[in-house]
This record gives structure tokens, C-alpha cells and sequence, in this order.
DNA sequence: TTTTCTGCAAAGGTTTTGCACCAAT
DNA sequence: ATTGGTGCAAAACCTTTGCAGAAAA
């Protein structure tokens, strides 16, 4: 995708090296990736990338939208690069793969429960699922 | 509540000081308390309480589903008593109070969609509500 | 040429590990 | 008396910051 590009531009950042290796890398993969896993990946591609770019360009293109930052249960941060519109994460918890589905409004009643329940106005919400991929589920059956 | 007690001894793990702290703290706190805020608090009833073995407590009571981890934003973990039953939390943005609904099965057919669409097999979800309290909501009112 | 980015080094935090002492059963 | 738990110190991580040099525009 090239969308991104103009997207750095249209916020007055420049198209660089880095910010390309981290891009290509987050768009290759199929799973979460922590920014030590970015370094490496990216490294093959740009050889002098370092880690403390690789956080800088997370948290831009974080601010941008561009990627999502995803909760996971060990180390926690894990990143994703984000499809247009409100998303949620689906993970796999034997190969670690993702995918995600759009958020529709499917929420929307459960929220309204919630808000008159207890009073809170919602503006934002965290899910992610989990569960196995049809590959590991195969997987699990054969080792049973 | 003594029930945590119970639950503990049934798991073969001895009722000690350093567990009443911290299981106290918690049971006290209105927002979600990160390992440092459970030290200094659980330090006012046991003097001698360590921020390791904070650490090694809170594993140990999540293990057990007494407590509840939870993703912030911002410094990323903090700790809620955990109440029985599949719950989610309601995070105010303002005063960082925490409130648990229950998640009662308002998900099943989010979760039945995505299954029939990804072929995944969903066995368990993460999802945490944003917003603000009724105190925050009138504060807000005034500051404009 | 000018300003933004980058990489390095080093600092700051958080979480984990090793070990001898202490305490619950 | 026996284990299991604790506290300290230190190690291991992860993330952020400061600064001089490199590279987009």
C-alpha cells in the first residue's frame, strides 16, 4: 500500500528509510509484532536501523492511525498495521497470527446497557478476541 | 470478603501478611492500582512489604482469577479485585475510577459472526469500556 | 540550506531471578 | 520441623531522553 506515504506527507513527515523498513515489515506480517521483532525484520532490509527508531516511527504512525498497538498477555505491546475504520483484533493463541474484523456497532447496545446502568458516558473501548486459527485447530485435534 | 482465604488454602498456599496487604489494597481501591501504588499502599498495614514480592502476589492471585489485570493506556498494567463471573471494567478517563459489569453472553453473537467469517474458534476475549464517571461528566460541563 | 530524523550512548523504569532468612502450617 | 514465602540486591528488560551527525525536502 502506498496510502501511507501520503499520509506522513499530508502530516508534514518526511518519507525516510526507517519509516519504510517499519511500514513494509508491519504490512508483511501476520501477526503482532513487538518493536524488537520489527528491528529485526527491518534490519535485513535497512541495515542501520536501530531500536530506538523503531519506537519513534511506532508512536508516529500510532498517532496517525496508521498501526494499532495491540495488549498481549506476556509482554505486552504488540503492533499491527491498522485497516481503516474501527477495528478489533483476533488472535491466535497457538501460531499467534491476526486478523482483524471491522467493530461495526455491534457494541452499541451492550454500551447502552452499561451507560445507563451505571451512569458512565462510553466514548472508547478495547476488544480483542482470542481463540485458534483453523491451522491450529487441526493442529490440536491431531495431538489429542 | 474471607472467601479469597478459602481459595487460597484450596490452592495449597499459605494465608500470610504480605497476601493480606496486598489482597486488602485491592479490595479497597476504587481504580485499578499499579504494582508500586499496591507497595506504598499495602506498606501503611506491613511495614516490611517488598515490591518484589507485590509482584510475586499479584501472579500468584491472578493465577487464582482473584485479581484481575487490565490494560491501560498509559503505563500499561494495573490490578482490580477480581469479582466472580465473567466481568469487564468501565475505565473513567478523568479519575481513573473503575467500575465491572458483567459480560453475560451480549458478545455471543459478535463472536458467532467472526467465527462463521475467520473460521477461528473463539474461546476467550478481552474488552475493557472508556469514558467518563458522572462526577468527571459535570466537571468537564464546568470547565468549558 | 534548513529542518527533520536517525543512531548511539546512557539514563530511567519496570519486572524477574538468586539466595539466605523467616514464618505459616 | 518442614516447606513455602519474603526481602534484599542485583540482573535483565523495556522504553525514553540528549545530542551530534546524516539525510529529506
Amino acid at each position: 500500500m502506498t496510502n501511507w506515504k501520503q499520509r506522513l506527507s499530508a502530516a508534514g513527515c518526511r518519507i525516510t528509510a526507517s519509516r519504510r523498513a517499519v511500514m513494509q515489515v508491519l504490512l508483511d506480517a501476520t501477526t503482532p509484532l513487538s518493536p524488537q521483532q520489527i528491528l529485526d525484520r527491518g534490519q535485513l532490509v535497512h541495515h542501520k536501523l536501530g531500536l530506538v527508531t523503531v519506537y519513534r516511527v511506532l508512536a508516529l504512525l500510532e498517532d496517525l492511525h496508521l498501526v494499532r498497538r495491540i495488549h498481549l498477555d506476556d509482554g505486552c505491546h504488540g503492533y499491527l498495521p491498522a485497516s481503516p475504520g474501527h477495528r478489533h483484533a483476533l488472535i491466535c493463541r497457538g501460531c499467534g497470527r491476526a486478523v482483524e474484523f471491522p467493530g461495526e456497532n455491534d457494541l452499541e447496545v451492550l454500551i447502552g446497557q452499561v451507560e445507563a446502568r451505571t451512569g458512565y458516558r462510553v466514548d472508547d473501548h478495547l476488544l480483542q478476541l482470542f481463540g485458534l486459527c483453523t491451522d491450529c485447530q487441526e493442529n490440536v485435534e491431531l495431538t489429542i
